[in-house]
DNA sequence: TGCCAGGCCCTCTTTAGGGCCTT
């Protein structure tokens, strides 16, 4: 892999941090002043740590942030909606998100696997970026590299963190602002 | 039923441990 058309950044919001179990509530993306987001019902509860860090709570088989119901679609639906967003961009395409090539990639993986949509997802999305891995190696000496840090850091903002499409958004902004060369991006690509 | 981790980086390192990062 040595160049890609499109880079899209995205972000999950699930019921904890076991990448081997936990269930995904929302899928957000934005490319551009492109944006998508879905919400999903998940079968396995929250963690108590999830429930505070995302604001998600899950009551009668209704999803809730904050108190308001959200509007969910079933989850093989939500990564079909997902999978025609990134189909709309040319390719070759790289998903790119904070810590993803740990949390997010892992856990998109098997979901896509579970419904048998891993090998249609793989002709639209050539790999992963991870940003937290490229803020790591290329700003050495940083005191804290976590998203929220990294955004104060170099855009000198603060944002609405953990809300998915926010965290999108501000990732694509940070990114932007590192205005970072293409062959330097790909040497931090991760297969799909 | 109820529970909930894991991989990388750094260093007081390499026969290892602790902190970070994601929800």
């Amino acid at each position: 892999m040595t160049d890609y058309k499109t880079l899209v950044f995205f972000d999950l919001e699930t019921t904890g941090l076991d990448t081997a179990v936990c269930d995904i509530i929302q899928i957000s993306a934005v490319c551009g002043v492109q944006v998508f987001n879905v919400y999903a019902l998940p079968r396995r509860p929250l963690t108590e740590s999830a429930k505070n860090v995302t604001g998600f709570t899950v009551s009668d088989d209704t999803l809730f942030l904050r108190g308001t119901p959200v509007t969910t679609t079933p989850l093989d639906q939500a990564l079909t909606s997902f999978i025609a967003f990134l189909r709309s961009f040319p390719g070759p395409l790289l998903l790119a998100g904070h810590n993803a090539r740990w949390f997010d990639a892992p856990i998109l993986t098997r979901a896509l696997k579970q419904f048998n949509m891993h090998e249609e997802y793989q002709q639209v999305v050539t790999g992963y970026v991870d940003t937290l891995l490229i803020s790591r190696n290329r700003f050495r000496g940083l005191s804290a590299y976590s998203q929220v840090s990294l955004v104060k850091h170099f855009l000198g903002r603060s944002y609405d963190a953990h809300n998915a499409v926010e965290d999108a958004r501000s990732l694509q902004d940070l990114f932007n602002s590192w205005n970072m060369k293409k062959n330097i991006v790909v040497r931090f690509i991760s297969k799909a």
